[in-house]
RNA sequence: GGUGGAGUGGCCGAGAGGCGAGGCAGCGGCCUGCAAAGCCGUACACGCGGGUUCAAAUCCCGUCUCCACCUCCA
């Protein structure tokens, strides 16, 4: 079984061969902390996880590295803002905690390392200092400090988005300052008058900051090496972002990746999310409309290079379909209960479904094979093949646990946790026999009663063959 | 202008030459005192116009519409 993936570079599905037998080191470019995370963000996140768990499964060690870009033009303008008595790097940290609050809420597993592009200034000086020595890059003439790289001097420029430099809409830069070429892009910015001293970082080309591309080449190797396997990050990242590191890592000597991987965006009627269009979708806002577990489930169903367009009712189809899976498990753990067959069965993946995420990630195609299982598993339990059902409870068990929505694994399971629990148990169930004698003695209408009640509660009831369970709703 | 991507049934969302993924919603049935859950069955489809083929949602030609990137952006 060889795990496939889309490389963007070459656009093509290839087999996915690691540099190091065992190991997979990738690196994503996480977001600017500049503002509260939106489920844009939260999807990128997610699309990760479920590649780093997909690959965990498979037996590959795996390193991953998503940064924190903390400081940036608009980190420093909110800053400076009139008004505002935040430091940047207060403002920075404050939208970082919020973006982890985001991720854990989702259950995505906290990168190997999350390193902050101001913890990096000594390697992308290295860097510069090879860009600049191998005749890439070059120190603005103007004395403002600034460090571009010098696109006209690296013949593979555009290679990664096909483009032709001399195809590209002329760069209408507001402020060309001291750049040879309209295309040529910052390393080093130099400090401005107006920016805070805090800002401000000495070098050799002048005191200043880091231009937004640098960090990640510098990162991504110093935490993976010049060469690695993975890079990954949003689509709307390809060009410039990602065509930039490639360009002053390569153009550096370094390797760098191995395979390029982009996922897709997130839109609001048939649109990105933009602040401009006011459209946005916040994180916060998302999580207080259903469980994270159906939040979790709804963004990391479409497969991770589909665009989702959000659309009202998505997370209540989501919700139903994940209530069929805890709806199994319940169905399934309470028939087992205190059979030879109790306990997790054993927790393999269906041929099916890993033939589907190893094919680049299909996990549309790994739920229908969930859900299929599913079915064979509730039909098991009508026929009370009891066996039959042990099985299917491990598959389901390893496919959940795969996609990270496994509701009676870490962190969704929160059961039992309530000291309440155990009175409202009680008084459930004292009701409960109370429906069970109205029921025996046909007074159907005190029987309905109780239910009724219960339901008011927010508490349903299910007669079984084995007697009436509840649940809260 | 350049580079990519997308148009699938009431909705979401896969697939990519031939047994109509899967989910949600609908309809019929089984089960149930009635429900609920579950199971069984079932209708509805591939933007438009041509073409290739025994066979096309899938290939080719043309055409329409939408989106993304080329400027900070997951």
């Amino acid at each position: 079984m060889t795990v496939r993936l889309y490389d963007s570079r070459t656009r093509s599905v290839v087999d996915f061969v690691p540099l190091v037998p065992g190991e997979v080191g990738i690196y994503v470019c996480g977001p600017t902390v500049q503002s509260s995370p939106h489920i844009g963000h939260l999807r990128s996140a997610l699309v990760y996880d479920l590649w780093r768990r997909w690959l965990n499964y498979r037996g590959y060690r795996v390193t991953l590295v998503r940064n924190v870009t903390d400081i940036d033009d608009k980190i420093l303008a909110s800053a400076v803002a009139e008004g505002n008595a935040e430091q940047w790097w207060a403002l920075a940290y404050r939208f970082e905690l919020e973006f982890t609050a985001g991720y854990a809420a989702l259950g995505i597993q906290a990168p190997t390392y999350e390193p902050r592009a101001t913890a990096s200034i000594g390697q992308m000086h290295e860097l510069i200092r090879r860009l600049i020595d191998a005749g890439h890059a070059y120190p603005a003439a103007d004395g403002s400090g600034d460090v571009y790289f010098d696109t006209a001097s690296w013949p593979t420029y555009g290679e990664l988005t096909r483009q032709k430099p001399e195809d590209m809409a002329p760069a209408a830069d507001a402020d060309p300052r001291g750049k040879r070429d309209p295309r040529d892009f910052a390393l080093w910015k130099g400090h401005k008058p107006d920016e805070p001293e805090s800002a401000n970082w000495p070098s050799p080309w002048g005191d200043g900051r880091p231009g937004w591309h640098l960090e990640c080449s510098a990162m991504s190797s110093r935490y993976l090496g010049a060469r690695f396997d993975i890079h990954g990050g949003g689509l709307d990242l390809r060009f410039p972002h990602h065509e930039n590191e490639l360009a002053q890592s390569t153009a550096a000597g370094d390797d760098f990746a191995n395979h390029w991987v982009h996922n897709g965006l997130v839109n609001i009627g048939g649109q990105k999310m933009s602040k401009s269009l006011g459209n946005s979708i916040y994180a916060a806002d998302f999580l207080g409309q259903a469980r994270p577990l159906v939040v979790r489930y709804y963004l990391g169903s479409a497969h991770y290079r589909s665009t989702i367009d959000y659309h009202d009712g998505a997370l209540v189809e989501a919700e139903a379909a994940l209530e069929r899976i805890e709806g199994f498990l319940s169905r399934v753990d309470r028939r087992l209960d205190g059979t030879p067959f109790a306990g997790s069965g054993v927790p393999v993946v269906p041929d099916a479904f890993a033939a589907a995420m190893d094919d680049d990630l299909a996990v549309p195609q790994a739920l229908a094979v969930l859900h299929e299982r599913l079915r064979e598993g509730n039909a098991a339990l009508d026929a009370d093949d009891i066996e039959t059902a042990a099985r299917v409870r491990g598959e389901v068990f390893a496919m959940t646990n795969v996609l990270g929505i496994n509701p009676l694994e870490e962190p969704w399971n929160t059961a039992s946790a309530d000291a309440a629990a155990p009175a409202l148990s009680r008084l459930v169930e004292r009701l409960i026999d109370d429906r069970e004698s109205a029921r025996a003695a046909k007074d159907f209408a005190a029987a309905d009663r109780i239910r009724d009640e219960l339901t008011g509660a927010g508490i349903q009831l299910e007669d079984t063959p084995n007697g009436t369970q509840w649940s809260l709703a």
